[in-house]
DNA sequence: TTTGCATTGCTATATAATTAACAATATGGT
DNA sequence: ACCATATTGTTAATTATATAGCAATGCAAA
């Protein structure tokens, strides 16, 4: 059909290969402006196939990205919409309520991998996680205990599950845990996406002091197949501002304390 | 030694995982100026690890660089990993032992990390570890399944360790395991130095068919404090062809598969 | 053909990253 | 302890890249 979807596969195979590049180099490979190949990129970035840098384009095969060898369709993981900006604000935020000495549970997600970022400011004595973009996001600062839930590896999520690593949480205890979903309903509770999430999930909230969820206000009244727990059981959220104000006074209502960033 | 030569170390892995990552997440990431960064960088670009591009760099993975004439493509400055080629050897041996849909068990240790390097070229169809260097070795890597132990974190050895680790390692079974030791001796048996992995490794022997220990020259009559099994619960050693005669003969008496490389 | 829309390239301006030089601090060897 | 050297952080000036807006093109449906 049109070219530009010809193209789009083509860089997506491009960067798999070399892992990422540059604009100039795309745009001398494919023989079209710089401009043409930014813009590219970024849709590719909305659907979280690649990390925009300046200048290039990073491959994302951590990422959520599901090609399939058959017909290499890019047009797959409808992740949510970055929102970089915004989680990158929420999760300076939860950072910001750590202190000195406490124990932290961190969970999978995008939003709480931003956190390894901004944790150097301060000093928690342990952090317990089972993802692995939250180790390697985590694991160099070393001025804390680490503990790593193991299991088996799932591959869109990044995180390992296992009823060992749900025992392994359980035998820890933390001051708070920060918690990721894909959707918050009034009406449905908090849910996500993979049902194997669930008990890592329930095992991290359970054994957790305080419970901070972190999501950005795309995710207010949508629902998703694995429900893990009420919004009662959470004590804090952090969001961003374009939250519906239907759930401001909703999560006000409940006594939830709500962070806006 | 130097916090420098820590930091590349640390900064490969870090570029291993993301395929790529820009000089500012990379100055937070390890909590030093961007500058500092950029100097780092450009030693890796020295030693064709990584390529720079305008506000980052991209690691090159082994598989796509023809470049390099020396074949140094690893060899950073990592003095302190003695018989480097030694061992690359020997991991290369090790994995020309992987068939089709085995199931294999890597131990943590440098000489099994390099196996990730040579991984791609087998068929695996699960990988089970335990040690963070092995797990970003082999993650990507994505044709098989992956299981971790989990844990509490070693940062000496980059190993995880708990009860809950053994316990999944041991409702797995595995046909192959590759091990590593700090020290073989033929009266004190194959030893380590961290008593902390003992358990782990000996959930890893338990559990597979064939025990092979990837080990080089240096480490024959060597004994350290952690003693984890004998020479005699071992099927097939790698080692280089520098192995002491009286090895040779001792382990070939013993009816122990000795491959020389 | 005409119309509407997606795609592309171009340019001026706004942002962002690099460089070079210097100062401050750590490190290793004698 | 001392010195020599390596490492690191900071700044201002330079260079590179991104963005926004507009015009031109191509292409598909009426």
């Amino acid at each position: 059909m049109d070219s530009r979807h010809f193209r789009l596969k083509e860089l997506i195979n491009f960067l798999k290969l070399k892992n990422a590049g540059t604009v100039r180099e795309m745009a001398s490979a494919f023989d079209v402006s710089e401009m043409t190949i930014r813009r590219d990129l970024a849709i590719l970035e909305e659907k979280n196939i690649v990390k925009l840098i300046h200048g290039g384009a990073i491959y994302k095969s951590a990422g959520l990205n599901t090609e399939d060898s058959s017909g290499n369709k890019y047009s797959l993981p409808r992740e949510e919409s970055t929102r970089l900006s915004e989680k990158r604000r929420i999760a300076e935020k939860a950072v910001s309520l750590i202190e000195d000495n406490d124990i932290i549970i961190i969970d999978s997600g995008s939003t709480t991998e931003i956190m390894g970022e901004f944790i150097q400011s301060s000093n928690p004595s342990a952090i317990i996680c089972y993802a692995l973009n939250i180790l390697i996001s985590v694991y160099r600062k070393k001025d804390y205990k680490l503990v790593f839930g193991g299991g088996y590896f799932h591959e869109n999520t990044l995180m390992f599950e296992s009823s060992e690593g749900v025992e392994l949480i359980k035998k820890n205890r933390a001051n708070k845990v920060f918690l990721s979903a894909r959707g918050v309903s009034d009406r449905l509770g908090v849910t996500t996406a993979d049902s194997y999430e669930i008990e890592m999930k329930k095992a991290a909230l359970e054994t957790s002091q305080q419970k901070i969820l972190l999501i950005d206000s795309s995710k207010f009244d949508k629902v998703l197949s694995a429900y893990y727990c009420d919004i009662d059981d959470i004590d804090t959220v952090i969001t961003d501002d374009k939250i519906p104000g239907k759930y401001v006074e909703y999560l006000t209502n409940k006594g939830i304390d709500l962070i806006i960033v």
